[in-house]
DNA sequence: ATTATTGGTCAACATGGCTGACATAAATCA
DNA sequence: TGATTTATGTCAGCCATGTTGACCAATAAT
């Protein structure tokens, strides 16, 4: 009687064994999608949160130590020591701000942009191999939960830095 | 001949918007797929490196510490060091092994059993509510494209080691 | 029986989270 | 206006969890 294919049949992509697989396949997926990058870094004395600051500082450029706060939510000590690290090594630029001359205004310099330019050109051909090997709907599926999966506060504050993020 | 426009030609979810969309929100996905439990942990006096642990031995009880290390990919001294404090803490039980004494075959224990429930029980509940506001059309997307982010090697090693992992 | 491999420990170090104490600029209020 | 509060960022030091290297013990291989 029942000939319906599973993944169509209504919630039979709840079973434990299903939510247990999404948990499973986002470790692993998590993983090796930093890894190669990780590997880049750390050849440049680098690390993760090192990757974080200058992708977000590349993709929003003259943005305040603040506007990074509230992205990577995590404490300004911990950037500070961070973002120390890459202004002394040449990747960012701060400038004083001129409405609020307490801010920072980062920026990547030249040095930066190339670095960005490399490791989100490794992540991106990851996903482009990925995407086309899945096709459309599969993007478009991967891109929704992913966005549901967010906290629905952090996805409101998300959307309304990035409107783009979730359409 | 018409020519088709770049865009279209490369399929409309491979433009470089869409791929750093892909990154964007792996990072925020993942960070608040891992946040409740890591809540949780923390006030036990845990951490994310410990849920990986219980979460893999109680999907595998009795398996060995090499076992272990071939899924997390961290070295044995990482391992050990979190390992021998969930063992002491009572979390975790090794057993000598019967055809290789030098073998420590892990299991949970009732109180690492209730962790574990209680840890995945919050994570299924975030995949239950992503899943089913998505559809079952999205879901089979979005494991499509997690599965196609892990390195080939490792999705090969995996699907072994998990066959229901990849279907 | 010797050697190589496998399984595990101890010590020391690095990254990147965290809190607390503090400095300074800017905004607010008595 | 001067005092206080708020916003922004720094410095110092702790903790969790990665890393290597040196080493030991049990087992497997020759």
């Amino acid at each position: 009687m029942n000939k319906i294919p599973p993944r169509t049949q209504k919630g039979l992509y709840l079973r434990k064994q299903d939510l247990r697989r999404g948990i499973e396949l986002m470790f692993f997926a998590y993983r090796d999608f930093t890894g190669e990058a990780d590997n880049v870094l750390a050849e440049l004395g680098l690390g993760r949160a090192h990757h974080r600051v200058i992708y977000f500082v590349g993709r929003q450029p003259g943005m305040t130590v603040s506007d990074l706060l509230s992205i990577l939510k995590i404490t300004k000590q911990s950037l500070s020591r961070v973002l120390s690290h890459l202004v002394s090594e040449g990747y960012i630029h701060q400038a004083q701000g001129a409405r609020d001359k307490r801010q920072r205004l980062l920026s990547l310099t030249d040095k930066g942009i190339a670095l960005e330019n490399r490791l989100t050109e490794l992540q991106c051909k990851r996903f482009a191999s990925a995407f086309s090997a899945c096709g459309g709907e599969a993007v478009a599926g991967f891109q929704d939960v992913l966005a549901t999966l967010i906290n629905e506060e952090e996805r409101a504050e998300l959307q309304a830095r990035y409107p783009d993020l979730f359409d």
